[in-house]
DNA sequence: GAATATTTATGAATTATTTCATGTTTTTTA
DNA sequence: TAAAAAACATGAAATAATTCATAAATATTC
């Protein structure tokens, strides 16, 4: 599962989960953690997480881009979500039945924190803030999980392919202007369509204006409309 | 909200919440809850929560059917899941910026014990054996919930139909044979597809032997044939 | 740097889905 | 119980989306 990565050490004085996590727990404590994790880089490509396999650690991406990829029964990919950094991933399954229900996978080179989960846990155990602060968390990515559904099962391509956008440019790249790091059929794996759906869309959306579209460069041109597209489903 | 329901004391000793949480609180904690939650009977279509007001309270069905609504700014409502009892609800938004996401309403008569958010929050405070045990509990939910993302975002009607008749006869009726509490334009709202769609689809699958369907009355006779058009999708 | 593979793009044919028109049945209301 | 409203059902027409065929552009490999 780590591959080639090789291991640095990186600057924890000025991880943000790291000043997360000591509001709660004392220094003997992050001590331990740090002490446990895992520190690895990824490349473009790689799995950080593969489904399917033991759920022994929380991932806090530091740096880079990941891909959460489900893949079916009959080998079918499904995006589920794009994650940005720094983003800590893996709260939401985790605490199941202890097996990872999606991959996560770099879509660029990524530095990640390989946290131990049954630490983690005895720590939640011991500490009803930093609990409540985990469950908050967990609603949260919850209740993007729902919206995200909402638009994918109920709207049509246009609708969905406008919901891609302003979530890649938004969230994901945080400029209205941003470089793929996606393929066309990994955009429709993500709004699930085909990839020429993808592509007749990008076209009409180009020729009208709302979007500038150059291979895997993006560019949004008339966010208004993008969001009127995004209303009407 | 709480409109013409009448309160009538329902019988803790047999209550599976009760039982569940007395695993983790004192009886004297207990006590404190049962005094600050309200005991309630609600019609079919009445709103057991109503999305948009203050998530004040998680809601307890003991006995009963509802559905989690969720309705856009164009007033188009979405079904985001039905449940059976018991089962509790409202764990996933709760704790988010107090409001209440999407709607709750009965779809036969219900009884439910709303329970105080802030009384809870200060029990996984100071409990950590609670607080895991309901990070679990949201932790399921969220996955429950990106299965359905997935069955209804990357399938075609018949697998998304297939799905929410396996749900509703597995989860909800738990039995092949149901008497159905929702309209076709109800089922089509969960579906995400069109109201004719979903009668269309009945139609045939009742054609081809899959389910016989008499409006209300629905009874799986092809299990096997279902699960693999769900596979298919 | 040429050859090969992959990705992107375009348009047409096929299939899926929605919308519309209409009628029947069931449920609700007075 | 009759009248009105809502739900269910069917088929046809219109629209949306996928698949297929083909080609150009871009990346990758040797």
């Amino acid at each position: 599962m780590l591959t080639t990565s090789n291991h640095t050490p990186f600057d924890c004085s000025i991880c943000v989960f790291k000043h997360f996590i000591c509001q709660y727990i004392s220094a003997s404590e992050f001590e331990l953690l740090y002490q446990t994790s895992q520190q690895l880089k990824f490349r473009k490509n790689e799995y950080i997480m593969k489904q399917g396999t033991k759920a022994s650690h929380m991932a806090f991406i530091s740096k880079g881009r990941a891909k959460m990829n489900y893949e079916t029964d009959s080998g079918k990919n499904i995006i589920l979500t794009i994650t940005g950094s720094p983003n800590l991933i893996g709260a939401g399954i985790i605490l199941n039945e202890g097996v990872n229900i999606f991959s996560i996978i770099a879509i660029e080179d990524c530095e990640v924190c390989l946290i131990d989960i049954d630490i983690l846990k005895s720590f939640i155990e011991k500490n009803g803030q930093l609990s409540l602060k985990l469950l908050e968390f967990l609603s949260n990515m919850f209740k993007d999980s729902i919206f995200n559904f909402i638009s994918l099962a109920h709207k049509q391509v246009n609708g969905r392919i406008a919901d891609v956008l302003i979530y890649l440019s938004k969230t994901v790249y945080q400029s209205p202007k941003f470089t793929l790091n996606l393929s066309r059929k990994e955009l429709a794996e993500f709004a699930g369509c085909s990839q020429e759906n993808v592509i007749h869309t990008f076209t009409k959306f180009d020729k009208d204006g709302i979007i500038r579209s150059e291979g895997k460069n993006i560019e949004i041109v008339d966010q208004e409309m993008l969001n009127t597209i995004s209303r009407n489903g």
